[in-house]
RNA sequence: GGGCGAAUACCAGAGUGGCCAAAUGGGGCAGACUGUAAAUCUGCUGACUUACGUCUUCGGUGGUUCGAAUCCAUCUUCGCCCA
């Protein structure tokens, strides 16, 4: 993996770079959709790569491991021959499932012992078979598996638990080291900077992180559960450690705003289920604000869906017609929505990237976040 | 013409003397969702009220009773059966 930062904003930490991968160049920032189970739910690869323009996506090692399991996944020459995405592709490690599946999970020294969600049966995950697992499917970006932490925890777990993740780290990244690529083209391992909403532990954690010495670092504990500011806060404390000539990745965030306020910050990369999961839902993200598409107020709207809108459901659909299908549980609803919010994330950061280069982002961004911030 | 059965909120449908403004499902209205155990979850859905609460409702009318969606009489409508 290669990484080229382009242009710094001179007026905040933003900045625009391009990363290099065996599948592809990734122009930053940069929005990844979300494909946990090898696809991103209810959206084509034509789709993702034509219309949406995604560069890259995420696949979920622990999601992928119970099923199809690698023994399929290792057939079939990696998830990139599984499923048919020839661009670039990162793994989560496993790491939120340790978070967000905390009553089917105990956490050890050794790693993370669960119980699958979907017949019960016990596993292990530890640093190292995490990168192995990785291996297998075959990701161009691969995660540590780290603990991630819930935004409300006390110091004293916080700082126990990061310390944990960082020895979890050396053991993944001695592991990964060991390890040779299985298909041919390179993978690269991203550690994880943990700390929950201390300033003091962040920053431990950031100087350990950016000792590793890896090709790009990530920001992760963060979006579960801590204000928003709080958020913004932990991310510059970081961000004045974390190594400029290196993509710096915030894990599973966010809303719009999240994201442009995480970008004016230094964040060059960003993943999140809220454009497929919150379109399945009927929300529509756009640069006027957000829609609920149940809503009745749109039931004889037969304007297009997004008239700003770059995809071209945006133009062929109406908001009435998305609407309808929503209220009559039409399986193309959440087709549309998906691809229309996704199209949208992407626009949002090409947009951003746009304003970094031609040096006017800290003007745009505050104009787009209150545009963001409204209830249509 | 005769017999039997049924009529409950937007729809379907429970309730068969007080715990009933009335179960449940659908529909409707709104909200939530952040490294996906999520095509999921939550609230509201007679009127007025922020709420406490008050008022009006279970086909119509009249009765029995301290009290009726529930019991009685009668009428209306619908369904089935007999002629």
């Amino acid at each position: 993996m290669k990484f080229e930062l382009q242009h710094i904003d001179k007026k905040s930490n933003a900045r625009a770079g391009k990363i290099t991968t065996d599948h592809g160049e990734i122009e930053t920032p940069i929005f990844m959709p979300v494909g946990t189970l090898g696809s991103v739910k209810g959206v084509h690869q034509h789709e993702l790569k034509d219309d949406i323009q995604a560069q890259i996506i995420l696949g979920n090692t622990y999601h992928l491991y119970l099923r199809p399991g690698l023994d399929i996944l290792e057939k079939a020459g990696g998830l990139h021959k599984f499923n048919g995405w020839n661009k670039s592709m990162l793994t989560d490690s496993g790491g939120f499932q340790v978070f967000s599946l905390s009553g089917n999970r105990k956490l050890t020294e050794e790693g993370a012992v669960f119980r699958s969600h979907i017949d019960g049966s016990k596993h292990i995950f530890t640093p190292e078979n995490v990168v192995d697992t990785q291996r297998i499917i075959g990701a161009d970006i691969i995660m540590a598996l780290d603990e991630c932490t819930p935004g409300t925890a006390e110091y004293n777990y916080a700082k126990k638990s990061m310390e944990m993740t960082h020895r979890w780290l050396e053991r993944g990244i001695k592991r990964f080291d060991e390890t040779e690529p299985k298909y041919g083209h390179n993978q690269t391992f991203f550690p994880i900077v943990q700390g929950c909403t201390f300033k003091d532990l962040r920053r431990q954690s950031a100087e350990f992180i950016a000792s590793q010495n890896r090709e790009g670092n990530a920001i992760g504990g963060l979006a579960v559960g801590e204000p928003a500011e709080v958020m913004y806060e932990m991310i510059e404390v970081v961000n004045e450690i974390l190594p400029q000539d290196k993509p710096r990745y915030l894990m599973g965030v966010g809303t719009p705003v999240n994201i442009l306020e995480a970008i004016e910050r230094g964040v060059d990369m960003f993943d999140c289920v809220m454009p497929t999961r919150n379109g399945r839902n009927g929300m529509l993200f756009t640069q006027n604000g957000i829609m609920n598409m149940r809503n009745k107020k749109w039931a004889d709207d037969f304007s297009p869906l997004d008239p700003d809108g770059t995809s071209y459901v945006d133009k062929v659909y109406s908001k009435a017609y998305l609407r309808h299908l929503f209220i009559a549980q039409e399986l193309l609803a959440m087709q549309i929505a998906s691809i229309h919010n996704l199209a949208f994330y992407l626009w949002l950061v090409q947009q951003a990237r746009e304003h970094i280069i031609a040096g006017d982002f800290s003007s745009w961004k505050p104009q787009m976040v209150e545009r963001l911030n409204t209830r249509m």
